[in-house]
RNA sequence: CGGGGCGUAGCUCAGUCUGGUAGAGUGCUUGCUUUGGGAGCAAGAUGUCGUAGGUUCGAAUCCUGUCGCCCCGACCA
């Protein structure tokens, strides 16, 4: 059967990959190496994303703020873990102005900068700079901002999406007056985004925390989200630290408590990136393109109308105009392609960008007042035929129950995907059979030089502790 | 940053070994016939052969430099 996107999954995912970034127009490879341009229809996915992402962010009482793109090189100095994260993929900005030098434009020798930026990779710093200033009394605590910006690390191997050396996030910094408030928050946003990636995403996820190995460079505690991708590999989509005191010590943030005495407070950070979109398109995505989940859908119905050149246009049009408008009613994005493409073409370009249901209309639904759809996620078996007097009603229903489909299909993967193993020895002779997928094994076996050597032999690390049993750990393959 | 591969039409690539006026498929444009899961025929347009230099009567082709991309490592929120 011929496919949208070739080479198919199984024969290479990763090419699959790159090339249903083209085929669904979501993004291209920018002139500046590691970067990407995030096409229209791709960044609508993300606008969709964000804002839902933004009013669940606001309902934890997180206030939105905007700090700059540049941080002194001093302000990475002051926590030493935290510049050993991060020295090795920093861009640095060294003059302020061009000179056209034997004809080219080149930065001016005279304007080097006395002190360099750093084009940030992360706010933690000059955002605890900030709130050295904004904390001075248990009144003003707790403190909670976020931002919603672009950072820079320079990657030496980027992957669209999944990696990329500029990307687009939010960043959470919160603060507070005890270790048990600024845990409990971190926690509290590590479940967020768990819930956002389940009931916006439709992604079921494997929620823990990171090993001592694994956490973030200047934090006490860290919880992540690992996804499973299909081909077995695990996506790290979003991360929220307890950042103990490092941050506030570093950066001086001091409250005076009730008892008058001056005490550091605790922090914490959180984040998610234009990568949970690499973790949406590898989760749902087929053979054929794009699969979307309705609720990030940025078209959820696209009607397709069949034009013979003999019928009736204005008869079309006023099908088609009240097909819409009992969607627009319920809030349904819909779209109605009249362009002048074949309407097999059509199908395809809207299959293709994994819109949730499509709908065809021609002179035999005009005819008989029906309407036949069609829904991506389980292709030309699910074509169906309605009457027009049901249609918002039915597209509503099956928007809902897609986007639990989605979930459910991707669970059941999940489980497929997870293998307990009881020892190295099990870990390994699975390893070496190919087997794919996460490994649930005893975290006190992953302590010792002969698992150091299967992650030097099989590339795979600890993704997070299991929730249910912090004894145990996950370990699997990783993007 | 190491190892390998590649830069030729919008895209995928042939042509390079063996130097001699730039090619195919696809896409695009136009017309007719088509149209319910990727249509057919016909006509047409499209290039600084990544870039700079060298060798030569002559370079996509040979030589040197350089830039970029991909894959595999190393590194990594």
């Amino acid at each position: 059967m011929k496919t949208a996107i070739t080479p198919t999954r199984s024969e290479n995912f990763s090419e699959w990959y790159q090339n249903l970034i083209v085929a669904a127009d979501l993004a291209e490879n920018a002139p500046v190496r590691g970067c990407m341009t995030v096409k229209p229809y791709g960044w609508a996915i993300w606008e969709l994303m964000r804002d839902e992402m933004d009013k669940r962010i606001k309902a934890a009482g997180v206030q939105n703020a905007n700090f700059p793109l540049l941080i002194p090189i001093e302000f990475f100095n002051k926590e030493a873990e935290h510049v050993a994260g991060f020295a090795k993929e920093a861009a640095v900005v060294t003059h302020y102005r061009l000179k056209m030098i034997d004809g080219k434009l080149q930065p001016d020798p005279e304007s080097k900068l006395t002190e360099p930026y750093i084009i940030r990779p992360t706010s933690e710093t000059i955002i605890g700079e900030a709130m050295s200033r904004w904390v001075q009394s248990y009144r003003d605590l707790p403190l909670k901002l976020n931002q919603w910006v672009n950072v820079m690390r320079w990657e030496m191997r980027p992957r669209m999406f999944l990696r990329t050396s500029e990307f687009n996030w939010q960043e959470g910094h919160n603060v507070f007056a005890t270790h048990d408030e600024a845990n409990e928050d971190a926690r509290k946003m590590h479940k967020v985004y768990g819930d956002y990636m389940r009931d916006v995403l439709a992604i079921p996820c494997i929620m823990g925390e990171k090993t001592p190995e694994e956490r973030f460079a200047g934090a006490d505690h860290t919880y992540t989200i690992e996804q499973i991708m299909q081909d077995g590999k695990a996506l790290q989509a979003g991360t929220s630290h307890d950042l103990g005191q490092h941050f506030a010590k570093s950066f001086g943030i001091q409250y005076l408590g009730t008892d008058g005495k001056l005490t550091h407070a605790w922090t914490t950070s959180w984040g998610t990136s234009t990568r949970m979109m690499g973790g949406l398109f590898m989760t749902h995505s087929d053979d054929d393109g794009l699969v979307l989940p309705p609720v990030v859908a940025p078209y959820q119905v696209v009607i397709i109308p069949i034009t013979r050149g003999d019928e009736n246009i204005d008869a079309m049009n006023e099908f088609t105009t009240n097909l819409e408008s009992q969607l627009r009613d319920r809030g349904i994005r819909v779209l109605t392609d009249n362009s002048d493409m074949r309407a097999p073409d059509k199908m395809w370009k809207w299959i293709k960008r994994g819109v949730p249901l499509r709908v065809e209309i021609g002179g035999r639904e005009i005819e008989t007042g029906t309407v036949t759809m069609t829904r991506r996620d389980l292709g030309k078996s699910s074509r169906e035929t309605v009457s027009v007097a049901d249609f918002g009603e039915t597209v509503a229903a099956k928007l809902d129950t897609m986007q639990h489909d989605m979930f459910a299909v991707a669970a059941e993967r999940n489980k497929t995907m997870i293998h307990n193993v009881k020892d190295l020895a099990e870990l390994e002779s699975a390893l070496s059979k190919g087997t794919i997928g996460f490994f649930r094994i005893k975290y006190t076996e992953t302590q010792n030089d002969r698992f150091d050597a299967l992650i030097e032999k099989y590339k795979i690390s600890r993704r997070c502790l299991d929730d249910s049993d912090p004894s145990f750990v996950f370990v699997a393959k990783s993007y």
